[in-house]
DNA sequence: AAACGCACCGTACGTTTCGTATGGTGCGAG
DNA sequence: CTCGCACCATACGAAACGTACGGTGCGTTT
C-alpha cells in the first residue's frame, strides 16, 4: 500500500488532534496546513478509509443518526508517520501561480497594458493573506500548544512579503531596486 | 468548451513560440514557465488536441515517419488568450510544500529532532534553484527577445530567497531575527 | 409541541489530471 | 550496414478534483 502526501497529511492531523472525524479534519486543515497544501474536502472522507483499510487508522463508527466515523492512530500509523517525518525531503516546493503565468505571456496580449491591473489585484491578495497570517499570530502567538505550529507561519509570511514586494515593484516600475536590495541583503 | 489554465498555457506558448509540436512545448516549458506551473508532459499532447477540436489551434500533420503534429494559433485562439490575459486573476498562488508539512507535523515525530536535517536539505534545494535562475539571467539577461520573460524570474528569485532565509534562520535558531528584519523592511 | 429553516455534515459520481510504462523513429558512430 | 542511444509519442490505469445533492438536528417561530 502506497502512501501519498495526502495520507501523511491525514495521519499527521490525527496525530496532532487526537481522534477525529473527517469533518474535524476538514475544519482544522482549512485553518492551518491548508494554506500550503490545498485539497478538496472529499479527500478527507476517502483517504482515512483507505488508511483504515491498511491498518494505519482505527475507525469508530457512531451508530446513531449522522453515523460519524471517528478515526484514531494505530501504532502502525504512528510508525509510518514518524518514518516519514524523519526523512528529509528531496523535493522542492511546487508553485501554481496563475498571475505569474499571465505576466509571462503578457507580450502575447492585446496592445494595451494589462500588467498594472494584474499587479494591483495581486497586491490586494497578498496584503489580505498577510493580514490573515498576522491575525493568527496575534491570536495564538503566545499560547504554548500553538507555538510549534506557528513556525510555519513565518515561512508563509516571508513568502507573502516576497511576492508583495515583487508586485509592488512591478506596479511602481522599481524592479531594478528590488534586485539591488536583494543583492545587498543576501549577497551572492 | 471550458478552458483550463493548462489550455491557456498551451495557447500562450504557441503564441510566443509560433507553430510548435507538443515536444517543442514540452522542452520550452520545462525551461521556463514549468518552474511555477508544473504538469506532466502527456498534457502537452492531449491538450492541444482538445484545443484544435474547438478551433483554438490549427493542426498540421506531418505525413512522414514520426507523424509530428504542428499546432498554430487561430484567430479564435488568439482572441481567447488575449481575453484571458486582459482579466486580472482573483486567485492567490497555490503552494505545495512537503517540507513545510513535515515541519508543521514535527511535534508528532520521534523524540530526536528531525528539523536540522530537513532544513539543511531545503537550504540545498533553494541554493541550487537560485543558481539555476541566476544562470538564466546571466545567459539571457541582455537579449532583447528574452527581456519581458525574464521579469517573472525576479519573482522566482524573491520567493527562493525568502524560503532560503527562512530555512537558514531555522537551522541557526535565529527565527526571531527574521521577523524583526522583515518588520524593518516592510513595516506593518 | 409541531413545523420550519438553516447551518452542519457526508457521500456519490462524472471529469480531469497524473504518472508510468511501453514502443516507435532516425541520426550518428563504428 | 547495423547498432545503439537519444528523441519523440501515446495508451492506460490510478488518483485527485469539484460539484451537486441529500440527510441531520438544533434553535426559532407560531
Amino acid at each position: 500500500m502506497r502512501l501519498s502526501t495526502t495520507s501523511y497529511l491525514v495521519l499527521g492531523m490525527v496525530a496532532l488532534r487526537g481522534p477525529s472525524t473527517p469533518y474535524d479534519l476538514k475544519r482544522a486543515t482549512s485553518r492551518s496546513v491548508g494554506y500550503f497544501w490545498n485539497f478538496p474536502h472529499t479527500q478527507l472522507y476517502s483517504e482515512p478509509e483507505r488508511l483504515a483499510a491498511s491498518g494505519m487508522l482505527a475507525v469508530d463508527l457512531e451508530d446513531s443518526g449522522r453515523r460519524r466515523k471517528t478515526y484514531s492512530l494505530t501504532p502502525e500509523g504512528r510508525a509510518a508517520l514518524q518514518e516519514w517525518l524523519a526523512a528529509p525531503t528531496p523535493e522542492h516546493f511546487e508553485m501554481r501561480d496563475v498571475a505569474e503565468l499571465k505576466l509571462f505571456f503578457n507580450e502575447a496580449g492585446a496592445p494595451d497594458d494589462d500588467v498594472p491591473k494584474l499587479a494591483q489585484e495581486q497586491i490586494r491578495q497578498h496584503e489580505e493573506r498577510i493580514a490573515v497570517y498576522e491575525d493568527m499570530v496575534s491570536r495564538h502567538g503566545d499560547e504554548d500548544w500553538a507555538r510549534p505550529r506557528m513556525i510555519t507561519l513565518e515561512l508563509g509570511l516571508e513568502m507573502e512579503h516576497a511576492a508583495l514586494r515583487f508586485w509592488t515593484a512591478l506596479a511602481t516600475g522599481t524592479i531594478d531596486d528590488l534586485r539591488r536590495e536583494r543583492d545587498e541583503r543576501d549577497p551572492r
